[in-house]
DNA sequence: CTGAAAGCGCTTACAG
DNA sequence: CTGAAAGCGCTTACAG
């Protein structure tokens, strides 16, 4: 390949010396450089198709226009990639590459993570878990935006008990209230949650917003089933609720759309159909099960495309914000984020209501 | 944060120049540097827990220590995650960090990808296909291994037609040829292959292999259907395959795992007890799908992880052989890895055999 | 208005 | 055996 232009090139070309080009291109050519050599240098650049080299930028500058982020599981994620994807975009759009390393939820792999990031110069730090969860960030925050000059830090789908971290998450309580409130509406009176595990956050959350929604309507709350994430658990958890010869409840709330694969299974080995005998709504709206389930399946969507994008922002506003540090923005802890009832098919009105 | 230790502090506290410290720090001590001042200089460099600053490093070598990754799609992967997971951990272990842009399948942001990439002076370049296909490399292979002092370039889970780089694909064929045995060998000859997409390529590649096994067993091959990848896809396809006063197969080849589950809700709906009735077999080993229907899938693995590993290897043995660039490995053209069976439960002899 | 110089942190010839 | 110098490509004071 072409060695790639350099400043030097630039300047040779335009005939001036490399600090006007660096000058002009920086946009400090004004009051600084006659118009005549400006226009030169930046016919210069456009034919030598410049553009700065960044390793050496960012030795200069000491800034890499990277944000790191450290990841306790991505791999094995599935929906979880759109938070990266979210991530990037937003970051791509000021310029900024993200670099990220996965952790596989090792303490020890976490703090040499920091480390390699930090020894890369990355400008800002994402912390991002897989599934909903307390994070203890590293005790050494001297890295973090709390101390002037420190690299901001932000984190993404799990959340600072200290509350010293801002943080995004998803607003569970609200999803499952809605998912709840929708089943309500629709006339649903004996409405059975499928719950996730018990380590789970995210399903203690969500089944505070059923409940929520449940006294509201002034209903009597059935026993929560403790199913799990997995399809063989909602599978189990549904036979458990649905085969029965006495009355059955007309709906179920699944932990998550997996689950409510499962709960499909189950419906069809029962003769149960979704939704005239039974209405499922699911959690996650998974993109490789939801919408493909038969009947699609009706579920509140996880916004991992908005909290990739909303922390890669909080952390370039403050990036940008370099001028006056006490200009930053000062959302300290959790912003939760809308959880979305996603509509489809596998609801409908109680036989019996 | 207390400022990173560069050289010359270490040079500082050991009472040297900093030549003498790159040069201990870098295994060309002996023969140069005094016993006594090597001595020191570890000393000192221990205990100000001195590590070279990657980017003066990278502007003074040309070199990053970083692997460019461009890939397809990787947000929607679920499984293919496993892929980046592969390459990041073997890049790791020879301190090598993975900067990867997903161009979401978009030729210009794939330009724009490689721009970025190789102004960020990565050391090697690996592209990654969400799902097997061939892959039309840059007309500018400029920065590729071809020439010398190229970049070096490998593929992951797709292929150069014009075999000019080297790709790690997974053996579809000796899959689809496995898993079909697999069946005959519990007795099935009566078995029906569901089918994805005509564009995908692994589909076409699993059906030949399908075929042979068949071939080889003498026997006929029933009309392909042709499915899809998807729950709803493999639903409608076994509803039309099984759903029938005939004889039914007795086992089915689906197209993937989630398409297999497409085919348990409608045998569930048909009264048909898998494996009992109907023996199924998946693809892909999907970690969210396959452990968890009821009954657990057997299915053909993809060696994601592998095929990532292989990759990032490649490029690693190219990268340290830069002292003989006619010593670098030859392999070019595709390489395939093998696609295992999976047995889980899905499978038993055929009632009337 | 402009160019020469210093310096970010490193390594590799080059003198002594 | 050792240190001073050059240079990777850039930007920002600093003289003129």
């Amino acid at each position: 390949m072409n060695r790639k232009a350099t400043s030097q090139d630039v300047a040779d070309l335009a005939g001036v010396s490399r600090s006007a080009v660096s000058l002009v291109l920086n946009g400090h050519g004004d009051g600084n450089i006659s118009a005549a050599n400006q226009a030169a240098i930046l016919a210069a650049a456009k034919e030598l198709d410049y553009s700065p080299n960044p390793v050496a930028l960012s030795l200069r500058t000491r800034r890499s226009s990277t944000i790191g982020v450290v990841t306790d599981a991505i791999a094995t994620a599935g929906y979880a990639g759109r938070l990266l994807q979210g991530a990037a975009e937003t970051a791509a759009a000021s310029g900024y590459l993200l670099l990220v390393i996965d952790t596989r939820n090792d303490r020890a792999e976490e703090d040499r993570a920091y480390a390699t990031l930090r020894g890369r110069q990355v400008d800002a730090l994402l912390f991002a878990a897989l599934s909903l969860r307390a994070y203890e960030p590293p005790a050494d925050l001297s890295w973090t935006a709390e101390l002037p000059g420190g690299t901001p830090a932000v984190l993404a789908n799990c959340f600072d008990p200290g509350q010293r971290l801002t943080a995004y998450v998803p607003d569970e309580v609200a999803g499952g209230r809605a998912a709840t409130q929708f089943l309500l509406d629709h006339g649903h009176r004996d409405i059975v949650l499928l719950a996730g595990t018990p380590e789970a956050v995210a399903s203690g959350l969500r089944e505070h917003g059923y409940r929520q929604a449940m006294a509201d309507a002034g209903l009597p709350v059935p026993p929560v089933v403790i199913a799990g994430f997995e399809i063989d658990k909602g599978y189990a958890a549904a036979m458990q609720v649905l085969d029965r010869t006495g009355p059955r409840p007309t709906a179920v709330l699944c932990a998550n759309d997996r689950a409510a694969a499962g709960v499909y299974l189950a419906a069809a080995r029962l003769g149960l159909d979704i939704p005239r005998d039974l209405s499922v709504v699911g959690y996650d709206d998974d993109q490789n099960v939801a919408p493909w389930l038969v009947p699609a399946l009706t579920t509140v969507r996880l916004p991992h495309l908005e909290m990739g994008r909303a922390a890669a922002q909080w952390l370039l506003d403050r990036l940008g914000a370099d001028a006056d540090p006490d200009d930053r923005p000062a959302a300290l802890g959790p912003v939760r984020l809308d959880c979305p009832l996603v509509v489809r098919d596998s609801i409908s009105r109680p036989l019996r209501s």
